[in-house]
DNA sequence: CCGAATATGGGAACACTGTACCCAGAATCG
DNA sequence: CGATTCTGGGTACAGTGTTCCCATATTCGG
């Protein structure tokens, strides 16, 4: 099958380029531009080699990708055990959230593909080793360390879906949605949808950060009430 | 801003194409053949036409994409409820679980873009009124159904994430997990990751639905204690 | 120290992609 | 019937990932 984490490196001694620096360059540019921007012939130009290069340190496009990933995992804190299974999880979640942020594409690679890299299984095993606080059973703390997972990424990847949305057109929050208002206005007034009129005009908006705090205090309400 | 939403479609009257038409073919590719392979020109080509002629119902690729992601959500079937919130959410989560894994390019559409066809939103309206069997402060179950959404992105995402690295490679998943048991084996001989290898030796694998199941049951448990 | 072998970088080319621009023909309207 | 608008689509352009091949630089064997 051949993993690009199970090749050794394609990595020239005498030479400055590495797939540390390609990679490096490729995520300065997806964080800089987006993931649509970034093709080899745009990150060949960025480290000044040619574009065909890069298929030395690479074997595809698919590959750099995976490679991306896991240089940024690369970047997390390793994680502290303070001895409270909840505030350590907690850590893990925001830890996963604010990486993403920081990253916007990352959302939608974790969403795409499994992540192998050696730094993604380093920040498994963190998460197991907080969820090892919680249950001794292998089984749970599994199940735990995915729930927590899925939720996370379910989350940023809508608070990006947003974000994105806005960065494609252009425009800032407001600006955006002040140009879908009068759409869901519309929409709304015809009363087909009672529920979703009553949401808008009653429900306090939260912002992001405040919706995914909530979020994840239900879910480790409900891993605690196990 | 011009939302597709907001345009009236393009349907000359006399003549078969049709933005649903359009919609459907798009579809139709996608399942059959992933996002990848989803162009205007394999579009047009299905529909026996020319590929410029899309453009006359579609402002953009991207456009398309926001009309199939509302054309499948069409699909679903509306809720019934049951007068017990719990269950009438479950099943809002299942329906949208098979949903995306019946069209497995919805899971990435959905963490890309926000979805405001019309569809989604009924949806949307639907998810609400199941919350409001549990309350009838709208900011609750704003928050209510947004985790839910979360959760199930976020799992599913996962879920496929894993099908579809298995698709494109054209492996079984016995294929393809052995493909990487290998190089699991080797980085967890290492005895760099211990979490990690107690986990791969002691725990017992879930099925995807069995891994969904569990964390669904976790999130309305912190829903219901809150 | 020199020739051979290999490692490394990159140019040319191919089959694609989305889509802007424009023109032909059909349908409709005054 | 003539003018106008509507509808379809061909051509073209700038870009994409990637394969094949060649030139040069470096290392190795004698």
């Amino acid at each position: 099958m051949s993993l690009v984490w199970s090749r050794e490196p394609y990595s020239p001694k005498r030479h400055a380029m590495s797939v540390e620096r390609v990679a490096g360059a490729a995520v300065a540019i997806a964080d800089a531009e987006g993931l649509d921007a970034l093709s080899m012939r745009r990150v060949a130009a960025e480290l000044g080699s040619g574009t065909t290069s890069l298929y030395r340190y690479v074997r595809n496009r698919d590959e750099l990708l995976d490679l991306m990933v896991d240089a940024v995992r690369g970047e997390e804190a390793p994680l502290r055990l303070s001895g409270d299974w909840r505030s350590d999880l907690a850590a893990v979640a925001h830890g996963q959230r604010a990486l993403m942020l920081r990253h916007p594409w990352l959302g939608s690679l974790l969403g795409t593909r499994p992540a192998l890299g050696p730094n993604s299984l380093r920040r498994m095993d963190d998460a197991l080793a907080a969820a090892a606080e919680l249950t001794s059973d292998a089984t749970r703390a599994a199940n735990v360390i995915g729930l927590i997972r899925d939720y996370v990424l379910g989350a940023v990847s809508r608070e990006l879906a947003e974000l994105e949305a806005q960065r494609r057109t252009g425009l800032s929050m407001e600006e955006w949605r002040a140009g879908v208002a009068p759409y869901i206005r519309e929409i709304v007034a015809g009363g087909a949808y009672p529920h979703l009129a009553k949401r808008i005009v009653e429900a306090r908006d939260l912002s992001f950060a405040e919706q995914f705090a909530y979020g994840l205090d239900r879910v480790l309400d409900g891993i605690s009430g196990e």
